[in-house]
DNA sequence: CTATTGGTACAGCCACATTTGAAGCGTAGG
DNA sequence: CCTACGCTTCAAATGTGGCTGTACCAATAG
């Protein structure tokens, strides 16, 4: 629901896509994401805040990289996927 | 893309969810997706234009239905879903 | 034919997400 | 310490999409 909402944004989209072919740090996020910076970022928080991507501290940057279950969680939050039945 | 936009939303989301279930006549899904007729009729358009639905008409009543395609269309959507690569 | 019901289309308002610009934090290095 | 760099966050301007109300079209019933 909210999920689907973080990834129909086109700069959330191509960030999730890039991240699916492996961790980036924001850095070289930017040069495949041709925006701002500070927009950037706030995107990479509202993916956070969906529990889409991770983040970690190297150094002066920061890697993001793509949650484990983020595909699978997608896939099941399209409509008619379906629904877990058993807790 | 534009797919995912058209998902993202709850009444849209809820419409295609029942519509899994098999076709429905409009006034069906009025019982169904707690919103006034327009809205859902404006829905209904969004969802039409992005090929999500199919309509046909019978006698006074419309029925919609989901889109074969719609559930292969959305998966390959998300991101970091393989890319058709033969065209 | 008219009345009624089911569904659609259009125009305007408004809220919310997105964007921008500037300031703030944390870390590395001189 | 002080500066530079990477990244984040805040506040205010912008815009786009969704909602409401109204008018409109299509088909059946009487």
């Amino acid at each position: 629901m909210a999920l689907l909402e973080a990834v129909s944004d086109p700069v959330r989209w191509t960030v999730l896509d890039v991240l699916s072919h492996g961790p980036q740090c924001v850095c070289d996020l930017q040069e495949r994401v041709p925006v701002p910076g500070n927009l950037l970022s706030y995107h990479l928080k509202v993916l956070r805040t969906a529990g889409l991507v991770t983040t970690s501290r190297r150094g002066r940057w920061v890697d993001y990289a793509l949650a484990g279950e983020a595909h699978a969680r997608l896939a099941a939050a399209l409509p008619g996927a379906p629904r877990e039945v058993a807790p």
